[in-house]
DNA sequence: CTTAATGTTCCCCA
DNA sequence: TTGGGGAACATTAA
């Protein structure tokens, strides 16, 4: 469920329902979810809630948590815990549930920012951004991958944005012209702003905070689109394997 | 029964 | 150091 557009709608959902609240219980019910020790916070106040990269950042008072959803975790305004439930935080007024299936998220407190972490794709300007590609002989698609190239992009965002570059997912970076780059970086902003209009895709069970789903999904062009006609020129998008993850794309827009 | 799924991390090899 | 491949983690759905 999450990419940047997803962290973004879920961020902004939460912000006026949890900004100013005050945290008076904090409960886990996976040790997955913490990863070590149960971050010990209850007693603090939040102040905002943003998105950093793919993550929610709940700052509070004191610390910054970090909510990583992994595949499929959520963060929900309700009070009910259920199967999937692996934390909650009781506040002054309201409850916040982590839900997540898989496991593959978590939630830790940190002192700053995680520091592996590449430039917002929102905010790197074109310039930087096609010097950072320049030098890498990476193919494009790994790069968009690749948190500390850039922060945010996953596998869904990544394959829209090179169909919308039309760019081969296996393009070697350092091969990219400058001009193509930009396009790529133009590519980037307009998809994932695109995606947090529409907030975010809700391919199998995304929902913000409030559990409203996201409707970029139906603007998909190549994510999921494998043995149907390309909408911009007939071919049949394709399917392979890029970074062990599905790659979708249309053989004749997105030449390497 | 097999495969794939919005992710990250760790290990191995070139 | 960079880049690629593979496995592991946990769970569900097709």
């Amino acid at each position: 469920m999450p990419e940047l557009p997803e962290a973004e709608t879920i961020a902004r959902s939460l912000a006026p329902r949890l900004e100013g609240r005050r945290i008076v219980d904090v409960e886990f019910f996976a040790r997955r979810a913490h990863g070590g020790r149960p971050p010990e916070v209850a007693g603090r106040r939040i102040r905002r809630v943003r998105r950093y990269g793919k993550q929610v950042m709940i700052e509070l008072d004191r610390g910054l948590l970090f909510v990583r959803l992994g595949m499929t975790g959520s963060l929900l305004l309700r009070a009910g815990a259920g199967p999937y439930t692996r934390a909650r935080f009781t506040l002054d007024q309201g409850t916040l549930c982590f839900d997540d299936v898989r496991q593959f998220g978590s939630i830790r407190l940190m002192d700053r920012p995680p520091e592996h972490l590449g430039p917002d794709p929102l905010e790197i300007p074109a310039t930087q951004f096609v010097d950072r590609l320049r030098g890498r002989r990476a193919q494009v698609k790994r790069l968009l991958l690749d948190q500390s190239f850039l922060r945010g992009i996953g596998n869904i965002y990544a394959d829209e944005i090179l169909f919308r570059a039309r760019m081969h997912p296996k393009a070697v970076a350092a091969r990219i012209s400058p001009l193509r780059a930009r396009r790529l970086h133009r590519a980037i902003v307009e998809i994932l702003s695109r995606a947090i209009k529409k907030g975010g895709s809700s391919i199998s069970d995304y929902v913000d905070g409030e559990g409203r789903q996201g409707f970029f999904q139906i603007q998909h062009k190549v994510y999921g689109k494998q043995g149907t006609p390309c909408q911009k020129c007939g071919a049949i998008i394709r399917r392979i394997v890029v970074a062990q993850r599905g790659t979708h794309y249309c053989p004749t827009c997105q030449r390497i």
